[in-house]
DNA sequence: GCGATCAGCGG
DNA sequence: ACTTCGCTGATCGCA
């Protein structure tokens, strides 16, 4: 076991490198002045990689070889260790005994402290660095102790913390930018470069200083998610070791399948394309705004129907209703509007889809591996990013076919897929908070809310309207009810149904006079905002908003609060899967819904497993106080996420 | 490289 | 006087 004064000899020659660097010396100066608030017993830690993305091995070609690089390497460890006098900087590099020293501590000693820790955590894991007992994670924290703010790099959170030492990123940047020209030049390929490169005169500044801003944060947020935020943080702790499993587990994806996919849709799309060319007379890219712009312009369409705000655009929203209701006295504009919006939708497919998905899949067996990012959203959503499986498309648009894409996302041999779906999360607790009881009856009876809500809101001639022009009404009522409730106006309700201004403003001034508790709930948020600053949900989370823009708490209060019950329901659903014999997975959250796998068995136990995973969703605390109870869907396949059928288990 | 635009998702 | 919100990602066009 080491303690502190060995660490000290040990790292002696990293000490000389702290007291060579002006930065370092005024970080000791701001240390000496602040280090009264260490935790004494922890340590920040940096990793710096060669920045290959996670799961994804990459293809490099350099001369006339193709070297598959695996994953991301560790190249350099840096450490800020406080001690009682002072604090310590470290930079260790890949193959040296610094290094070698770095790894141990990692593995012995006191508690970690990272920015970011889900990433750092995934880079040691596949590097096999271990590190022991918990891992702070500053950027968690400060998510939830600066919630309204938009940006927690380094960088911004530096220019609160310490201004003084904002500009340490600028050598490290410039170096990069020379040396990627250098190698450019030269031919290498892009991505060939990475920080590895960087001389560690320039590294060792800049990832030392990294550590010690990430130590500083911790000290300066961690008191305050002790007392404030305790329950909020440890949540969000315990949610971050799930997402990092989740990570690991990647997700099985039929690249065969998609390929097919995409060359029907290419076929269809070369024939759009000619047909698009000759009505326009012209040969142009389809994918830029500006030039369909030229074009439509040239085909004489009035100005008047692609004007939005004030300016021409060429949205979908706006070209969409010109073709549904001939607007355009023109057979030809319309054929090529039309032409216009079906190539859209397939390219959008095809490009951001498919063609991404099956790269991927293809460089890793099959599975496509994901970032989870638990805590960066502002309202405690989880974001998933690289590839963005949470937007996936559930029908093609305007065709309204079912997606093939989703038809690609397939179980693993042996495993069935089940996909649990909390029923109108948002709109049956923004009824609870507000307590609006004909919502909530409604709920409990098993009735479909939007369509009641619409019932006691709109007049039969407005629901006439909606039905006749905007087709299905329930998805029409659905967008339009929670728009409302979150406080659109006049233009924003009439954009939405695409109605004249009039009847928006006569439907909305209906639906607010019938729903007095939104009216009195917002009035309350105002106040809260200014007596206090902000708002606060039933899980302990706290939205600062600006007074100004009051409009927006009662939204951030439920988007949040059903982010909270989604974590909740994360954390115990895998407490479930710990004790149970089964060898069930959580595969991904999706907003407001889990996908788990579970190897095939006879149906009694299959019933029994969902119906533990819908009790641990089921039970939340804050709920049950309440008297609500969620429905959960239960959905299952044993093939693809397309094919999933409902799945009774009352 | 970076912001704007436009597509998709969720409620 | 006025305002739904939150997110990702591909592409364009400008600097």
């Amino acid at each position: 076991m080491y303690t502190k004064p060995d660490i000290l000899e040990l790292y002696d020659k990293a000490i000389r490198i702290n007291k060579s660097c002006p930065d370092h010396r005024r970080a000791f100066d701001y240390w000496m002045q602040h280090n009264n608030k260490a935790p004494e017993q922890s340590l920040s830690f940096d990793t710096e990689t060669t920045g290959i993305s996670f799961g994804v091995p990459s293809m490099l070609h350099i001369g006339n070889t193709d070297i598959k690089v695996y994953n991301i390497k560790v190249f350099g460890i840096s450490l800020a260790i406080p001690t009682r006098k002072r604090i310590v900087l470290i930079w260790a590099r890949l193959g040296t005994d610094l290094f070698d020293e770095a790894v141990k501590l990692l593995g012995i000693c006191g508690q970690k402290v990272a920015h970011n820790a889900r990433y750092d955590l995934r880079v040691c894991k596949i590097n096999s660095i271990k590190i022991t007992e918990e891992t702070h994670c500053t950027l968690t924290a400060a998510r939830i102790y600066w919630d309204r703010r938009q940006r927690f790099g380094l960088q911004p959170l530096c220019e609160i913390i310490c201004p003084e030492l904002s500009d340490w990123e600028l050598a490290v940047k410039s170096e990069s930018r020379r040396i990627k020209s250098k190698y450019t030049r030269a031919g290498y390929p892009k991505g060939y470069i990475n920080y590895s490169f960087i001389s560690d005169k320039i590294m060792a500044e800049y990832s030392m200083i990294d550590s010690f801003l990430c130590l500083m944060i911790h000290c300066m947020i961690h008191p305050r998610m002790q007392d404030t935020y305790e329950e909020v943080y440890t949540r969000e702790q315990k949610v971050l070791k799930l997402a990092l499993k989740m990570e690991q587990q990647g997700l099985q994806y039929d690249c065969r399948k998609s390929l097919i996919e995409e060359r029907k849709f290419n076929k269809k799309a070369v024939i759009l394309e000619k047909q698009l060319y000759k009505i326009a007379g012209e040969e142009f890219n389809i994918k830029s705004p500006a030039q369909v712009l030229s074009i439509l312009l040239k085909l004489k369409i009035p100005v008047k129907l692609i004007t939005a705000d004030s300016e021409l655009s060429t949205d979908k929203n706006l070209l969409e209703p010109i073709v549904d209701h001939k607007l355009w006295k023109n057979e030809k504009g319309l054929l090529f509007l039309e032409t216009l919006l079906n190539i859209k939708a397939i390219y959008k497919q095809v490009y951001s889809y498919l063609i991404p998905l099956r790269k991927r899949a293809m460089y890793n067996n099959g599975k496509i591996y994901c970032n989870i990012n638990a805590t960066d959203t502002r309202t405690g959503r989880t974001a998933v990013t690289d590839p963005g499986l949470q937007t996936i498309p559930r029908l093609i648009s305007r065709r309204k076919r079912k997606n093939p894409i989703r038809s690609c996302f397939i179980c693993r041999p042996g495993y069935w897929n089940y996909h649990f779906d909390y029923a109108q999360i948002e709109m049956i607790f923004y009824a609870v908070l507000i307590g609006e009881t004909r919502i909530i009856d409604a709920y409990n009876e098993g009735r479909d809310i939007y369509t009641e809500i619409a019932q006691f809101t709109c007049s039969e001639e407005d629901l006439e309207y909606i039905r006749k022009t905007l087709g299905d009404p329930r998805q029409q009522l659905k967008h339009l009810s929670l728009a409302v409730l979150y406080g659109a106006g006049v233009p924003g309700t009439a954009k939405i149904l695409q109605m004249p201004k009039d009847r928006a403003a006569s439907l909305l001034a209906g639906y607010l006079e019938a729903c007095p508790l939104v009216v009195e709930y917002r009035n309350q948020c105002k106040h809260e905002l200014y007596t206090k600053g902000y708002v606060e949900d039933f899980f302990g989370r706290r939205y600062h908003i600006e007074p100004g823009q009051a409009y927006k708490a009662p939204n951030a209060v439920v988007q949040g609060s059903c982010a909270q019950i989604l974590k909740i329901a994360l954390i115990q659903i895998n407490e479930y899967l710990e004790t149970s014999s089964d060898r069930a997975r959580i595969l991904i959250p999706e907003h407001d819904e889990f996908i788990t796998e579970r190897p095939s068995a006879d149906r009694d136990t299959e019933i029994l497993f969902c119906r533990n995973v819908v009790s641990a969703m089921q039970n939340i605390k804050q709920l049950t106080d309440r008297r609500l109870k969620i429905r959960v869907d239960v959905e299952r396949t044993k093939t693809n996420w397309e094919a999933k059928k409902k799945l009774e288990i009352s």
